[in-house]
RNA sequence: GGCGCUUUCGUCUAGCGGCUAGGACACAUGCCUCUCACGCAUGGAACACGGGUUCGAUUCCCGUAGGCGCUACCA
């Protein structure tokens, strides 16, 4: 048995913004290929020409070059199998229909759409295949001379497959082992669309995965039902030898309730379904994207891997090497995946923790700006060390208040206002403010900024050898008055780093307008 | 409706005939503590149901029910 060069392909159609679950099943077919040492293919698969949509398919190289999927051959790629776009591919895929059109194993019907539509109204289960393909008009049913003359005519034709029926077809799956359909329940499908001179997706795709010597089909589960078609497709064209394995894919699903994760989803519940930010060339609507919501490209990779697979133990984080390493389609599970948008937010939080804070920076300056506030890195540095391992509040999909750990940069203004703009007013009701500002509070802040004052080496170190003696001797504990002085609430770091932060004169400033204001 | 796939904690999952059914997210509690946290510890929480096969089924087989997908001159 030879071993084959592993070659994958991944082929969106250029209809919109690519899917998270497309993201993924490109993502397994990359890690597939890189664990064999094999090819990855980008084609495109243009062959609706109705729906294609302007930019689509630079919003998808982009989105790839984001996450850090490479691709060996293909549409921007290059490569000796091209051309990779189908709408490029026109004459190939005549000749191969002409192939199956002399050897009997297509023929051309004349049936037009509005025909059809019909013909399903008053029929409810009609089925184009070999129960009824003789009730149709097509070249099994017209003469040849007829055939000729319609086309001729410029009488618009397509090409079906001549399915025999009664035939149990075998699909032997990566994921879900052998499946078995029976071919009286396919129907005659188009393989040449009239419409605009193309091929369907079925021939185009077989054609293809055999012309660039595709070994291995890794797609979504929504192709199962076909796939027993293009086994015979395969072996229509004799190609039944180096046919590709198959395997099918558990679909990513919505969050709550039921059905596949659709855009909706995200917009209701706050979380984006596409890599990158999209503007819709049409409606002019914006769709976001993870990599504008402040994700991480390896956190959406190492999280959308494990939606689905698992390397079979208990390790969750992953770099891309580990998962090209440990990536295997045999523990791929076989049913759909409730997409878990907090669980995602998760892994930024583990990813970010893992870059230094000097990495944080360049966004949280944004961030910033956006307020008004003009930092150096330095400082936006310290801030970031002091709060990336606070908790944040925020309001999940169902209106619900909770917390979670910091996982995006842009969780951070909240937590830090306070470094650079002082409290101006205090809220006498909170219930920090009420515990720790009472009778007396007042003086002993007095007392304390007094020393404070006396300090001259303002560093943690610094204040602690002046204070921790002070606190001993007066038995005065300043910690969580003094905290509503400088941050107003009872947030923030350790006291002695924020005031390290804020420098002597500005803490005592802070100090004296709480005394005054709350005395 | 037909056909196919699928079914372990709320969610993602481990398990491949014998386990106190394990982990992670989320949730709750405790410890730590100048706040909120982090961290650490602890806890609640699952084999859809009914038949078989077997000495023994979460695991194998068959039903039922639920979920998902497909059923276009869309991919």
């Amino acid at each position: 048995m030879t071993e084959k060069k592993v070659r994958v392909r991944f082929a969106p159609s250029p209809t919109g913004p690519l899917h998270i679950g497309g993201v993924r099943t490109a993502l397994y077919n990359y890690l597939f290929a890189r664990q064999h040492g094999g090819e990855l293919i980008f084609r495109i698969e243009d062959t609706d020409s109705t729906r294609f949509v302007p930019g689509a398919e630079e919003y998808i190289i982009e989105a790839f070059r984001w996450l850090g999927i490479k691709f060996d051959e293909g549409v921007s790629f290059g490569g000796n199998h091209g051309p990779y776009r189908q709408s490029e591919r026109r004459d190939i895929y005549k000749k191969y229909v002409q192939q199956l059109l002399d050897a009997g194993k297509a023929y051309i019907a004349f049936d037009t759409p509005e025909e059809l539509d019909a013909k399903r109204k008053e029929q409810a289960n009609f089925q184009y295949d070999a129960s009824t393909r003789l009730q149709m008009r097509n070249s099994l049913t017209l003469s040849s001379e007829e055939v000729e003359r319609l086309i001729s005519e410029g009488c618009q034709y397509v090409v079906r497959f001549k399915i025999e029926p009664g035939e149990d077809v075998h699909v032997d799956d990566l994921i879900r082992g052998d499946v078995v359909i029976n071919s009286s329940i396919l129907d005659d499908k188009v393989l040449f669309k009239s419409a605009d001179q193309l091929p369907t997706y079925h021939l185009a795709n077989i054609v293809d995965d055999h012309l660039m010597e595709v070994t291995h089909v890794i797609r979504g589960e929504e192709w199962l039902p076909s796939a027993p078609l293009h086994v015979l497709l395969y072996r229509a064209f004799g190609w039944q030898d180096s046919m590709p394995r198959f395997a099918h894919l558990p679909l990513l699903l919505k969050p709550v309730g039921n059905g596949k994760l659709s855009k909706r989803d995200g917009d209701k519940l706050g979380f984006p379904v596409f890599p990158l930010e999209w503007h819709d060339p049409k409606t002019g609507e914006v769709s976001s994207g993870y990599r504008e919501r402040g994700y991480l490209p390896q956190a959406v990779c190492n999280f959308l891997a494990l939606l689905g697979w698992n390397p079979g133990n208990d390790q969750e984080l992953m770099t891309m090497d580990e998962m090209i390493r440990l990536f295997d389609l045999s523990k791929c599970s076989k049913n759909g995946a409730k997409f878990d948008y907090v669980k995602a937010a998760w892994f930024n939080h583990q990813y970010l923790l893992q870059q230094p804070d000097e990495a944080w920076t360049p966004e949280f300056d944004k961030l910033l700006r956006a307020q008004g506030i003009e930092s150096t890195a330095e400082r936006e540095a310290e801030v970031v060390r002091m709060m990336k391992l606070k908790v944040i509040e925020y309001t999940d999909g169902e209106g619900n208040k909770k917390k979670r750990n910091v996982s995006f940069v842009s969780d951070l203004w909240p937590l830090c206002k306070f470094f650079f703009v002082a409290p101006a007013e205090f809220d006498r009701e909170d219930k920090f403010v009420r515990k720790n500002w009472k009778e007396g509070t007042a003086e002993e802040m007095r007392q304390f900024a007094e020393k404070l004052a006396s300090i001259e080496d303002f560093s943690v170190e610094g204040q602690k050898s002046v204070i921790d003696p002070w606190t001993e001797q007066t038995g005065i504990r300043p910690w969580n008055a003094w905290r509503i002085c400088l941050v107003g609430a009872g947030q923030g770091p350790d006291m002695y780093e924020l005031a390290a932060f804020l420098g002597k004169e500005e803490t005592l400033r802070r100090m004296h307008h709480a005394i005054e204001t709350l005395a």
